[in-house]
RNA sequence: GGCGAGGUAGCUCAGUCGGUUAGAGCACUGGCUUCAUAAGCCAGGGGUCGCGGGUUCAAGUCCCGCCCUCGCUACCA
């Protein structure tokens, strides 16, 4: 039987969530496993916060804080805006906490040296004398050698904009401290990925159909591949198996893995730490070592080149029949007003803020409506406010309100009878004659999020063509019998919207269901994805209605006015 | 510099293998309706498909050149 194992890219703990990568990597992946687990798929969704590397230590150390403390506090700030999104993750983790975490990720490396894919290569690189730790590129500043610019990075001029090798920088000094750095000897493990692709990756990746954004830029890598670091001298970190450090000259420093080799091993170990909790510890096996996984990484386009080619790399190089991802929906960037979300430059929307103001159901729904999956895209408080209104409250509240409110007042709160006379005739109205509709589940199966959203709007505007052709407040008063019968019919396509909403706006929907006087999780009213003639009835004549309140609320233009004079006011603008 | 993506209605975007008169939503205009959150339904106006060539019976779609926007360029993650 088919399994899905769904990720959502590890975030880095060093700062909060936006909406970018919410859109990005987050809500696609639950609005995907949501729409699986609508079909009966078994699917299983991980994720857990990135949290070593050198920017991490960085970002501490100015705040003086422990590293764990600093790195705890981000993942729990991460996981309260994926809980106020209604992002539920099967396992939520870290890097630096999960308890197989470290054992797994040194076991990937010993397999890979074992298997002949690693390669031991000393070179030097610039050292702080007074912060203990050798210099990544960009934490060299310097004059550029090439036009002679004073604040030049080390692996890049932005002057000039020239591709700098840090190590010929004129006057280096540590970006951290200012101290000029000493050149030293340090050695380093490389995975050897012409190696992996030569053995198998390549091919692997030529035969598999990617999302065409993939397909151009991993097509592109492979043709120029170069042996790539995985290991880094600083103590935070998953330190090198020790059995392995034998021959490294003395004064070496701490060797750990690089931070980007550890992270998505991440996803194996915390897969393995939600089958250990639900006392099944040798369940994650099933997902990533059973031919029948289908894989799925949900990534911004950053992230490409880690999960279609080194990621992959590694997991065929153990040799232990992991499963390769099947699919990738790397999502394009997600701009905010025409440019770049800058928590910096406060050019962002704080997601814990915008929720005491905002409605996180409808902000999940323009969310996915707007994704970057083709180009990119932006969030724009404008596309907001007519999503919202139009779509949401005039579109599918309205209906839910004018059916619901009308029954409650006129039919004694009471879903009416269907009279089986009229049995055929109602069917045929709603059914085929007041729009063509479908399942939003197809289109977010094939990824096609903004697509899905089209989908569900226009499922819920048959339902308003019906009640206008059917006219019940007329035939209230001429055939009060065929009324009861019109209303039923519109009950139950408020149902079926109810069971659309599902995978976008679940508590909403949920919401409805329980205002139609439907028990239970909606979720689980049927596995059908359209209604036809045996399935279009999801509750019976004689359910009572439950309160009825407006499920949206619209957005005033004030409103949305002042949240776009109060972006600029903080921008600076 | 190299590689990649994009440019279609006022706005946001669809457009599959080249094939009827280039579509949708929002916005706008007119009509209908009064159950409903001043909501709903019907109809309509609005496009030189970035520019210039080429291939073809036929080009938004394929090829060449150019212009513009954006991203990546692998020891930040």
């Amino acid at each position: 039987m088919t399994r899905y194992l769904i990720t959502s890219a590890l975030p880095y703990a060093n700062g909060p969530i936006h909406f970018g990568q919410v859109i990005g990597a987050y809500l696609p992946a639950d609005c995907y496993v949501r729409a699986l687990r609508l079909r009966g798929e078994e699917a299983c969704f991980v994720c857990g916060a990135d949290e070593h590397g050198v920017a991490i230590t960085i970002g501490a150390e100015a705040e003086e804080s422990s590293y764990e403390d600093y790195v705890a506090r981000w993942r729990d700030q991460a996981k309260e805006t994926f809980d106020r999104l209604g992002i539920e993750f099967d396992v939520w983790s870290g890097t630096s906490v999960s308890p197989f975490h470290a054992e797994m990720s040194r076991e990937f490396f010993r397999r890979l040296d074992e298997n002949g894919y690693l390669i031991r290569r000393a070179s030097e690189q610039f050292y702080c004398p007074k912060d203990e730790m050798f210099l990544a590129d960009r934490y060299v500043t310097g004059t550029c050698y090439v036009c002679g610019h004073d604040q030049a990075r080390g692996d890049e001029c932005p002057k000039c904009g020239t591709w700098l090798e840090a190590l010929r920088l004129e006057v280096p000094r540590c970006k951290v401290c200012g101290t000029s750095p000493e050149r030293r000897q340090t050695t380093h493990w490389y995975l050897d990925l012409p190696k992996l692709r030569d053995d198998g990756i390549g091919p692997w990746f030529e035969d598999h159909p990617w999302k065409g954004n993939v397909k151009a830029f991993v097509g592109a890598m492979l043709k120029d591949l170069q042996p790539r670091p995985i290991t880094r001298d600083m103590k935070w970190g998953i330190p090198v198996p020790e059995e392995l450090l034998g021959t490294l000259a003395e004064g070496e420093p701490d060797k750990v893995l690089y931070v980007w080799f550890d992270a998505p091993i991440g996803y194996v170990s915390f897969t393995r730490e939600w089958a250990e909790a639900r006392g099944e510890p040798e369940a994650w096996k099933d997902f990533w070592r059973s031919p029948d996984t289908r894989l799925v990484h949900f990534i911004g386009k950053d992230n490409i080149p880690f999960h279609c080619l080194i990621f992959p790399s590694m997991l065929f190089g153990v040799k232990q029949d992991y499963v390769m991802p099947w699919a990738v929906p790397a999502m394009e960037f997600y701009n905010l007003q025409g440019r770049k979300f800058s928590t910096s430059g406060n050019w962002t929307i704080a997601p814990d803020e915008h929720f005491t103001r905002y409605d996180s159901e409808a902000t999940r729904f323009y969310l996915l409506s707007s994704a970057p999956e083709t180009s990119d895209s932006e969030w724009s408080w404008g596309e907001f406010q007519s999503c919202v209104n139009a779509s949401l409250a005039d579109t599918i509240g309205n209906l839910v309100t004018r059916v619901l409110r009308f029954v409650a007042k006129h039919f004694d709160g009471q879903l009416p009878a269907l009279a089986p006379a009229l049995e055929d005739e109602v069917r045929a109205s709603l059914l085929e004659h007041s729009g063509p509709f479908a399942d939003p589940v197809d289109d977010i199966l094939a990824f096609r999020f903004r697509r899905a959203t089209q989908t569900l709007i226009a499922n819920a505007a048959v339902g308003n063509v019906y009640i206008d052709r059917e006219a019940p407040w007329a035939l209230r008063k001429s055939d009060p019998e065929r009324a009861g019968a019109v209303l039923f019919g519109a009950c139950q396509w408020i149902a079926w919207i109810a069971r659309w909403m599902v995978p976008f706006m679940p508590t909403r929907a949920q919401e409805i269901w329980e205002m139609l006087g439907g028990s239970g999780p909606v979720a689980a009213a049927t596995t059908d994805g359209v209604p036809t003639a045996a399935n279009w009835r999801l509750l019976p004549a004689g359910t009572a209605l439950g309160a009825i309140t407006s499920p949206f609320e619209k957005l005033e233009d004030a409103t949305i006015q002042a949240e776009v004079a109060a972006l600029e006011a903080r921008a600076g603008n």
